[in-house]
DNA sequence: GTTGACACCGAACGCTCGTTCGGTGACTCT
DNA sequence: AGAGTCACCGAACGAGCGTTCGGTGTCAAC
């Protein structure tokens, strides 16, 4: 009788298949809008289930906001230390690996975008303190290089936060069948980045100040 | 017995009053997060009548993104028929006007970025199209600009992406009460945008080409 | 002084929700 | 052989959901 008992929609077998449903069920619908059945169907598994690897719905979404998170940071930070000292390579870095983040992960972007709301009040301080350490990573990158004269922007503070936004935004419309590969998606917005920083081009040799 | 009758929470009365509360309680716990019966207290108002006003729920959304979307197209043409014939000054007009609307329009605008998936079909039809005349606003202006050589940015509509998107992002972190006001933060980001385009500033007395 | 439009309401409809309970079978350790 | 752990399940709990029904009172028109 157990026959096709094999996973055969779920990604991984108990929890991650759990959490990978959800993922796709939040995406589509958002944390309100899928329901501990949804999520039980698309992972191969019935609803009590689920109750065996999370105390609740919130749990999950936590998981996978929280994981997220310290994701994008992993990464945004191991580019930071693979880029050279220079805070346009530094800033580069951070960008692409940003954007990356954004196309790669795109599922767990947008649910990260989308459902801060969705947290209670222990869940929504944890995601924000790691939003925080997120953003200081972008923030000490700009202001060093404003002090040493590589940047010359007047609001540091504004253009960073210009940057983390644009790049954030990349997983609400970009399509990995669309026109534009992650990569070059990458490199673009990293000029961008570069421009809103007023970065001066290395090539010209200007002397600075 | 009809003593405290008066409009105490609701702004308006009928119809405007469900679609003030309607508009709170989705920006708190979002479309599905939102009951019927959450949009009648806040509006003091019977669940009932709520359907004398609108077919249902779904129709509720539709209005508030709707008219949102059509507020802001009209906000950033206005500006940008205000604004001189030069291609950053409409530039400039256009995102501080896009600003401007995502801050005075803060609900409106949040609830318009994250309930898309929220509409059916013809809802997400009409607004999609909605958007594409938004952006395309834009981006007329960006590429006459280049054309002109007042604008020097070798992908133009990944800036206009970009500056559309950092704008709309606005609405998720400002706060009336915080330490920037409206008008200065349309103003760091009309500069900002004019640097990802690559303006050249007219000050500076450098020939073009 | 009847008519009809209007704005509103209480109560109920069938349904789905998150969560819990009391299991069951497979597997490992002793 | 017995105990314990693990992953899983069917069925049910009370609560809340969007929507509909059959009204009620007010007010202007005729």
């Amino acid at each position: 009788m157990s026959a096709a008992k094999a996973a055969t929609v779920g990604t991984g077998n108990g929890r991650q298949a759990i959490l990978d449903s959800a993922l796709r069920n939040m995406n589509e619908r958002g944390y309100h809008g899928t329901s501990m059945r949804d999520i039980a169907r698309d992972a191969d598994i019935t609803v009590a289930s689920i109750y065996h690897h999370f105390k609740s719905k919130q749990e999950i979404l936590q998981d996978i906001m929280t994981r997220a998170l310290h994701d994008a940071i992993a990464m945004t930070r191991g580019a930071l230390l693979r880029a050279g000292g220079s805070p346009d390579a530094q800033l580069q870095a951070l960008v692409r690996a940003w954007v990356m983040f954004h196309t790669t992960r795109q599922l767990d972007a947008l649910v990260g975008a989308t459902e801060l709301r969705s947290l209670n009040e222990a869940g929504r301080r944890l995601v924000v303190a790691l939003r925080d350490e997120q953003e200081g990573l972008f923030r000490d990158v700009v202001e060093r290089g404003v002090e040493e004269g590589a940047f010359e922007v007047e609001f540091p503070r504004d253009a960073v936060r210009g940057i983390i936004n644009m790049g954030q935004s990349v997983c609400t419309w970009w399509r990995s069948d669309g026109p534009l590969r992650a990569e070059e998606l990458a490199d673009r917005y990293a000029d961008l980045a570069l421009a809103m920083v007023q970065h001066r081009p290395r090539r010209v040799g200007a002397p600075v100040s």
